[in-house]
DNA sequence: CGAATTTGACCAGCGC
DNA sequence: GCGCTGGTCAAATTCG
């Protein structure tokens, strides 16, 4: 099973394109998606990123930099992952909850909607396959988790736990031995 | 039995 | 104003 990033953000975003199993992302700031698929950019920091992601990913001319025409203020950035996979759901690390599935237009594919279980957190993340290419699965992401990858966490809490415990070892054996 | 998922209803935005 | 579409809610259902 792909494994997506832990962390979505914007500078992971472009280290993760180095991943074999990515197709291409896009840095969405909106949805406004016209008829024939294709999306703009406005803004200097958007062109700014897309340029970025353009020199991070030089065999991906897929990679585009989208921005929202929609008029509503502080709109989290999405970020939209085209992964080949036989499974829909990519395990990204984090736990998520669904709260809706729809068939959308022009896609013969469902649109699933999860959001983040993590009671401080409201990132959420939609899932579809490509109408065109069925192997392809669609992630888009939107907003930034503001708490730690509970897998990530989950693997390390061990190893803190051994390191709490040889400094508190370490606390003992300096006044014996202060060089 | 509690948590997670499913699914129909509802709402808001947009184009005509 | 109306219909279409995408996004969300919440009750019902399923699952571990």
């Amino acid at each position: 099973m792909p494994v997506m990033p832990n962390n979505i953000t914007q500078e992971y975003s472009s280290e993760f394109v180095a991943n074999s199993e990515l197709d291409w992302i896009s840095l969405l700031y909106g949805s406004t998606k016209y008829d024939d698929g294709n999306l703009a950019s406005s803004s200097p920091s958007q062109a700014q990123i897309e340029s970025e992601l353009a020199e991070a990913n030089p065999g991906k001319s897929k990679a585009k930099l989208v921005a929202r025409t929609n008029k509503k203020a502080n709109i989290p950035p999405r970020i939209e992952f085209h992964t080949k996979s036989a499974t829909d759901i990519l395990d990204d690390g984090y736990r998520w909850r669904k709260y809706g599935h729809k068939s959308v237009k022009n896609n013969i594919h469902p649109r699933s909607y999860y959001r983040c279980c993590h009671h401080t957190c409201n990132v959420k993340k939609q899932i579809q396959r490509l109408s065109k290419d069925s192997s392809i699965v669609v992630t888009t992401y939107e907003g930034i988790h503001n708490h730690p990858c509970e897998k990530l966490m989950e693997s390390l809490i061990p190893f803190l736990k051994q390191l709490q415990f040889l400094s508190s070892f370490q606390n003992i054996i300096q006044p014996l031995h202060p060089c």
